[in-house]
DNA sequence: CGGCTTTGACCCGCGC
DNA sequence: GCGCGGGTCAAAGCCG
């Protein structure tokens, strides 16, 4: 009953995202009504037991992601160029940079989507607060990086705090926690079992400020409906980026586009100039559409 | 010294 | 009721 919306929903949203789609491979909902959809990978492994219920991962259509995304660290740092990373990502309040992290790693993957009833169902319930907390809208999107390091740069600040053995993997998973005050934004972040190149990582909760990393000029409408919590770029960005092209509502300049340095299927066709942007931008055989 | 990670202990839900 | 597994806490240690 619930599942079979869950899996409906998964492939309604699959079924849009461009398979050649660089590097974006979840969706977020529109941020402005809470009504985000629970975004989570399947089938890696027992990794949460509230995810594993519609697919395996051979079913799930694989996103190839842009050629030019080579293994070579040059390349990711020129990656890391292209989505306009800070001139000094390599701050010391972050507890890695995109450059050193992403050293040998490649993009992501694929994903799948769906809501998360189960959620609700959930742990550790303390105190009354958090009970409230996970009740209320617990946004959830999880995507899969092929990557050598675990902890991929998001533009916000995470705190360790907790790292737990997975049951049938080898693996262990981390959790982290935003480290701005009042932002009860968790993720987790895991490697699968079935292969150990991929990485899980599940974001929680909503952010309730700024990118404290990239306080990057006001780039117009996302600003205004996913306002304060959307990340500089990366890995969030990418994934407002693609649901930019899902739901126009969202006033996304080319501007912004470029600055981001993420083009969305949706922009690239409309986009002359991607320089860098290029090598992420998918061909346009790619491109179906 | 502040911020972060590590890690064992603890809590809780769930299945048997 | 009990054991297991997942999630969190918090003290201790590390590091810049």
């Amino acid at each position: 009953m619930e599942m079979a919306n869950s899996v409906e929903y998964s492939s309604l949203l699959l079924e849009q995202i461009p398979s050649s789609y660089a590097g974006i491979f979840d969706m977020w909902s529109d941020c402005e009504k809470g009504s985000l959809a629970f975004m989570d990978l399947l089938g890696l492994h027992d990794y949460d037991s509230s995810l594993h219920d519609f697919q395996s991962p051979e079913q799930l259509p694989v996103i190839s992601p842009p050629q030019p995304l080579s293994t070579t660290t040059s390349t990711l740092h020129e990656t890391s160029e292209v989505l306009s990373l800070p001139a000094t990502p390599n701050s010391s309040s972050i507890s890695s940079s995109w450059a050193d992290q992403h050293t040998n790693d490649e993009q992501a993957i694929n994903v799948v989507a769906r809501q998360d009833k189960e959620h609700q169902k959930s742990k550790k319930q303390l105190k009354p607060q958090k009970k409230n907390q996970k009740k209320q809208k617990d946004i959830r999107f999880a995507f899969i990086t092929k990557s050598e390091v675990d902890h991929l740069e998001d533009g916000y600040r995470w705190r360790k705090y907790g790292q737990k053995a997975v049951k049938n993997s080898p693996f262990p998973r981390s959790y982290y926690r935003c480290t701005y005050t009042t932002c009860g934004v968790k993720k987790r972040v895991e490697r699968s079992h079935d292969d150990p190149t991929l990485v899980v990582t599940t974001y929680e909760g909503q952010h309730t400020h700024v990118n404290p990393v990239m306080p990057r000029g006001n780039s117009s409408g996302l600003q205004s409906s996913c306002s304060n919590y959307y990340p500089s770029n990366t890995i969030y960005d990418m994934k407002l980026s693609y649901f930019q092209s899902l739901q126009p509502p969202l006033n996304f300049g080319s501007n912004y586009v470029h600055e981001r340095g993420f083009v969305t299927s949706h922009a690239a066709s409309t986009l002359e100039d991607h320089g860098l942007l290029q090598d992420m931008v998918p061909s346009s055989k790619q491109v179906k559409e």
